[in-house]
DNA sequence: CCAAAAAGTGAAGAATGATTCACTATTTTG
DNA sequence: CAAAATAGTGAATCATTCTTCACTTTTTGG
């Protein structure tokens, strides 16, 4: 007869899970994703690798698990900006300012997967990630120009264009040393004054 | 006593090089570098695996080459529009317009290995392939400064900001179907349009 | 034409890492 | 507590590819 799980049991398997979650974001955040391997997963979490298995059917999943809490509690922090007080300039501003300060004060991690694949299936899932970020820009930018703050632009590509701009303005910095505050919130500034002037000043007059 | 290569046999190895470098061209401007394998860039040539390291240590030098011809290229293409005639703002806006239409137009390979790492090895490369287009924007921009053409604004930053803007849109278009001439152009010039925006607006003023 | 040298072959070897599975340990149920 | 069910273990297996190497073929020099 079916067997019950009792509550304490319950919760350590949960606990479990988060440990795994917990362990994979960790080393993610280190070493990047090509050097998160099960195994080590399951050791910082303290379990065996086949335990892994009980809780995420593959290595993909668990990774695509990650990178989506990741990437919800990011793109959560943008939808407050992007709905948020201010004009659709300033809003646009804050949202690529926060961001990008996130990604460099640290151990979050949300931009490694951003900026680095790996397996396809994972792969897709970063995809659509960048995707998400995308979406929360067009909002803003269709408020914008709804506005008449921003001129009439193609939204997808003006999208697409802030979210590779902002990455790649991150990806080297991101990697060896964390430079100092000094020079991170220049590049805040850069970066932010950078997307703000292309999506106000994005019409099409030459 | 030392064996002298005859000329026909010093051309047939140069052109076998080339088969080499030519098939893997082809196989990473199909299924991007994870589908590259050695193995079948061997078949391509019409030579055997062992035979194609005669020509290169290893994979990742190979691959290295691949993307470093491709890249030159491109880059030339870049300098040239960059040392021309015309405005900076134009000279920067034929830059970002020229890169996205070829990329858009096919077999060229130079944006998959942009868009797409693998092995570190190769990987480090292609970080220094888009350096070394961020060069070039980089002058672009420093001559539009001089010129008081552009407002001041964080070289590096704004290089940046442009290699991943333009890279980021053309990753979605890329991959799929070649959509129709008209939705390129209108592509195209969005993006432009978005990087000369930018940097000619780009002054921290609020 | 005959060795010596170099080029080419492709199956075996090595390396890496995910996944499985026979087995042990722990929980639950009666 | 004994039996049944589930959880956990970790070494073995599987899968994938790059790389090597013993051997064959072709080229060169005399």
């Amino acid at each position: 007869m079916a067997y019950q799980r009792s509550e304490k049991m319950e919760q350590r398997l949960a606990a479990n899970r988060e440990r795994i979650l917990g362990a994979a974001r960790k080393l993610v955040s280190k070493g990047g994703l090509r050097e998160a391997r099960m195994g080590t997963v399951a050791t910082e979490a303290g379990l065996s690798t086949g335990a892994l298995y009980r809780y995420f059917p593959s290595k993909a999943d668990l990774f695509v698990d990650v990178l989506n809490a990741a990437v919800d509690h990011e793109v959560l922090i943008l939808d407050r900006i992007v709905e948020g007080p201010g004009s659709a300039r300033e809003r646009l501003r804050n949202a690529v300012a926060s961001f990008v300060r996130r990604a460099l004060r640290g151990p979050n991690l949300a931009y490694a997967f951003i900026a680095e694949p790996t397996e396809a299936d994972v792969d897709a899932a970063r995809m659509l990630c960048r995707k998400q970020f995308g979406e929360v820009f067009k909002r803003i930018i269709r408020t914008g120009i709804a506005n008449h703050e921003f001129p009439e632009q193609d939204v997808d590509a003006s999208a697409a264009c802030i979210v590779g701009a902002f990455t790649e303005a991150l990806v080297g910095p991101i990697a060896p040393t964390t430079p100092g505050t000094k020079n991170q919130d220049r590049l805040i500034d850069a970066v932010s004054d950078f997307c703000v002037a292309a999506v106000v000043g994005a019409d099409s007059g030459e």
